[in-house]
DNA sequence: TCGTTGATATTCT
DNA sequence: GAATATCAACGAC
């Protein structure tokens, strides 16, 4: 029996960075299965919480389940999960899915057909679903949202996290092993 | 296949 | 003014 989901979302980052790989994400039934995360914790210098609440990242300190949407380098937008209900400031970055539903929907907000690049990346991943700051805050398992735990744990891959200069030696990057949708491959398995 | 670079919001120094 | 949880286009090999 899978936990109810304000008991998942509650799970400290870098475990549930792990847990997410393999559950799926829709919105308005565009979406596929996580294949790629990153923790970011309360107390990591990598985190955009570290340096305290700011108008940017409100929704860090706010409910667990729900959204932070941020701009990335001024033009992209990137998606993560507000959790751990111990502490506020952690969230998982979903860095890369799978796409299983609404293709052709992608295929258009990307301008590409190639699958293997519609949602591998932090910010094509957004760009395909069509997540910008209006999804800020939102529950991430209520309409426009639709989340679905994993029915089994898959092979988890780890390695360092992507894009940063501080913490940049805790493995807290995970992906779905053998996957062809990762932004990046990835080394050490388990699970 | 690789390295470089442009676009440019938000925060920090 | 500099740095940043990025991406794509481009030129040199």
């Amino acid at each position: 029996m899978p936990p109810r989901s304000d008991e998942f979302f509650a799970q400290d980052a870098v475990s549930l960075a792990a847990a997410l790989i393999g559950c799926e994400l829709y919105l308005d039934g565009v979406g596929g299965r996580i294949v790629e995360t990153e923790a970011y914790r309360a107390g990591d210098a990598a985190s955009h919480s570290f340096r305290g609440e700011t108008l940017r990242n409100r929704a860090m300190f706010g409910p667990i389940g729900r959204a932070y949407v941020y701009r990335s380098y001024g033009l992209h937008w990137c998606l993560n999960i507000v959790c751990d209900g111990t502490e506020p400031g952690s969230a998982v970055l979903l860095r890369a899915l799978e796409p299983l539903a609404g293709l052709d929907a992608m295929g258009r907000r990307r301008g590409l057909d190639e699958p293997r690049l519609l949602c591998a990346g932090p910010g094509r991943l957004t760009q395909a679903l069509g997540i910008d700051a209006g999804h800020d805050g939102l529950a991430i398992d209520e309409p426009p949202f639709l989340f679905r735990q994993a029915a089994a744990p898959g092979p988890v891959g780890v390695g360092p996290r992507i894009g940063i200069t501080k913490a940049i030696d805790e493995p807290w990057r995970f992906g779905l092993a053998g996957s062809r949708y990762l932004s990046r491959p990835l080394r050490n398995v388990s699970g």
